[in-house]
RNA sequence: GGCGGCGUAGCUCAGUUGGUUAGAGCAUGGGAUUCAUAAGCCCAGGGUCGGUGGUUCGAAUCCACCCGCCGCUACCA
């Protein structure tokens, strides 16, 4: 009896391109997925973009597009860089969609007639210039521990510290730069008490792997507190159903946005959603990371308990990705976009590098590239790739391309092969990859030693039909292998099935063997990594890095003319500004920039040149209210001498604008 | 700070419920070959298992403390 289940990836955030961090849970998931269909089950992989929330709205007004302008863009960008290495879902969403909103309107109504959302107040920072609330990361001010400055609104980086935004020194926000100011607000709790007992039966249930569990007892321990699951307008993403300017948390509907990718699959192929969600028929599993642990193993199956849903069945928590034993860094280099490694590299090396490494722990698991040259080429390249090139063109170019049959010997080494079939299954199976790999790995060993023994070079000279049984025995070896790598190298292993002129393998090809069989020729498999491939990846990033960021700094609100550095009150008082009239105006002979005027300050009158006959016409001016800077030391000019300056906006030519004062204010008077 | 995880050869990692001289692959050195994507085969060197102390007939494995790295710490997602 097949098994039927349904898997998801945590959803990508519409934020920002996809990396290699990420697409070690891609990877994950859609090798486990990939096992799980070839042994024949009926499983299915979803996915969509997580696209509400503040970073997405700011985002998108810095760009100067709508939210729906830019999640569909990263929509676009997320599904081809997926498709670039491989994973393949059967469905990839979004957040943004009608089923997401009704089953989180439907979720939370649920919840509400439970008695589990309770309303408070709490004070959060407000910006009054953008008119939105401000969550801690758009804050930033100096420690008020270290006294770092330019840190963020809930911990330090410098020291490490945690305090709340209201500590920071001098706050201001990152997204007007000015200060912000504390204001009340109601938001609506979820009430994650009232679930306790029933995630402790879920699990005791083996809900997650132990480590993990480790984690949630700690949780448990210090009380389960209520969750804040709403947030004030102006906010991107489903407002709060009986509410004025109340909207969901963005991290209440990414969840329900897996059912909402699986229903609208559903649609899309005659299912029930109702039953295959609720049915018990499906079994349903997370792929996550361990950084969201808190959100999948407490909040989510809490709102299904609130809603009287199905929970899922488990949680496959991994760790991150290190470069180099290093957290990925960008001005390293090795902060790197899937799209660059695409680039420059085979995305199979990727994906056989990150199985050879990927087990059940939440440990983090780490990219050498140095450990990543070596084994694609040596491993993978080397002992596998080159089993097949080693024999398959032996037997076209000078046997017809034709198998014989097995005997003894050949039978004993398939045996052997075909006898790590339960191993290697439990190995996908329990996400020990690693472990999988490694006894490919060997397996590989073994049949590059029967090629050794059996010396099928030297026997073709002598015995065609014996080196016909040789390499029979060795290309069944190699339909094995690719059996076993398949969920890692589906590209691979669809080059093998062609070269060998067979239909797409499954495990339970394992057992079959091919004898007087017809097989074509050979197609080079994968290529070797070359050193300098992976440094040019590198150096793309870096690159990428810097005019990133100049990118960001031209997205920063700019001056046409940068601010000068900061004067004082007193600098400030030095320049005396007067109200004046224009008493006389005229243009000035062999100046076609210049205006003569004669202001009237109330008493004594100033000569003034200015420079803005391209904008002003002198009989214009006459009779209007200036304003002027009085106490500038005179200056001799080619035409006369200019005692003061008019104050004007503009960048020149014919965009000046001179300032006026309001109706009464009169020539003489100071401006403070 | 509190809590969780990790620390095993130059590199990347295995080490089942504590049991004989601690393993693999890569890298390094030597050898015999040449079918193959300079691949494959044979041999060798290399580790006081982060540190200290303890439990035990026996500890990489269990306990305590310490050091180092990573993460979480609930309004960043």
């Amino acid at each position: 009896m097949p098994r039927k289940m349904l898997v998801t990836s945590a959803l990508p955030y519409a934020n920002g391109p996809i990396h290699i961090g990420h697409l070690v849970e891609y990877l994950q998931t859609d090798i486990w997925v990939r096992f799980q269909k070839a042994m024949g089950n009926d499983c299915r992989y979803f996915c969509a973009d997580d696209t509400h929330g503040t970073p997405i709205m700011i985002r998108a007004k810095s760009e100067g597009i709508t939210p729906e302008e830019l999640i569909g863009r990263m929509q676009e960008e997320h599904t081809r860089d997926f498709a670039g290495f491989g994973i393949e879902f059967d469905n990839f969403y979004t957040t943004h969609s009608d089923e997401n909103r009704q089953f989180s309107e439907m979720i939370y109504s649920r919840a509400k007639e439970k008695g589990s959302i309770v309303k408070k107040q709490i004070q959060q920072s407000y910006d009054e210039q953008e008119k939105m609330w401000l969550p801690d990361r758009y804050i930033k001010g100096t420690c008020p521990r270290c006294k770092s400055p330019d840190q963020y609104g809930d911990s330090c980086d410098s020291c490490g510290a945690h305090y709340q935004t209201t500590e920071l020194i001098d706050p201001v926000s990152t997204v007007s730069g000015n200060p912000p100011v504390l204001r009340e607000s109601t938001h609506h709790f979820f009430r994650l008490s009232d679930y306790e007992d029933a995630l402790k039966e879920l699990f005791s249930q083996g809900y997650v792997q132990d480590s993990v569990q480790n984690k949630l007892d700690e949780w448990f321990d210090a009380g389960l507190k209520d969750w804040d699951i709403s947030r004030d307008g102006p906010y991107f993403g489903f407002k709060i159903p009986g509410e004025e300017d109340k909207y969901f948390y963005v991290w209440v509907d990414a969840p329900i946005g897996y059912m909402a990718s699986i229903k609208n699959y559903c649609d899309k192929h005659g299912l029930d959603f109702d039953q295959v969600w609720n049915g018990g028929e499906y079994e349903i599993y997370h792929f996550i990371g361990k950084d969201i642990m808190y959100f999948h193993a407490l909040f989510w199956p809490a709102l299904l308990f609130s809603a009287n849903l199905r929970t899922p069945d488990k949680l496959f928590v991994h760790g991150f990705l290190t470069v180099n034993g290093q957290k990925m860094s960008k001005t390293k280099g090795t902060f790197i976009m899937a799209s660059t490694y695409l680039k420059h590299l085979d995305p199979q090396c990727l994906r056989y590098y990150y199985a050879s490494k990927l087990n059940a722990d939440v440990g983090d698991i780490d990219l050498s590239f140095e450990d990543f040259v070596n084994r694609v080429n040596s491993d993978l390249v080397g002992k596998l790739a080159n089993l097949a090139s080693r024999s398959g063109p032996m037997l076209t170019k000078k046997l017809d391309g034709m198998l014989g049959t097995l005997d003894a010997e050949g039978k004993a080494l398939l045996d052997e092969l075909t006898g790590a079939k339960q191993e290697i299954i439990e190995g996908y199976e329990s996400l020990n990859y690693a472990a999988a790999i490694r006894r490919i790995a060997a397996l590989a060993d073994v049949c590059n030693k029967y090629v050794e023994n059996h010396q099928p070079w030297t026997t073709i000279k002598t015995d065609a039909e014996g080196t016909r049984t040789t390499l029979t025995a060795i290309l069944n070896a190699v339909k094995v292998l690719t059996i076993y790598l398949k969920p890692v190298l589906p590209e691979f292993a669809a080059k093998i099935e062609q070269f060998l002129s067979i239909n797409p393998l499954t495990f339970a090809d394992v057992q079959s063997t091919l004898e007087n069989h017809k097989i074509n020729d050979f197609v080079r498999l994968i290529e070797r990594i070359e050193k300098e491939k992976v440094e040019a990846m590198v150096e793309e990033s870096k690159e990428q890095t810097l005019s990133q960021q100049t990118e960001e700094a031209e997205m920063q609100p700019k001056l046409a003319e940068p601010l000068e550095p900061e004067c004082t009150f007193e600098d400030f008082m030095k320049a005396d500004l007067r109200i004046a009239r224009v008493a006389a105006a005229s243009a000035v002979e062999g100046a076609d920039k210049l205006l003569q005027l004669e202001l009237d300050l109330g008493g004594i009158t100033k000569n003034v040149f200015a420079g803005i006959a391209k904008a002003y016409k002198p009989e214009d001016l006459v009779g209007r209210l200036v304003m002027c800077v009085a106490n500038l030391k005179p200056r001799k000019m080619r035409f006369g001498i200019s005692e003061g300056m008019v104050c004007a906006a503009g960048p020149g030519g014919e965009e000046i604008f001179l300032l006026s004062p309001d109706s009464g204010a009169q020539p003489g008077q100071r401006v403070h």
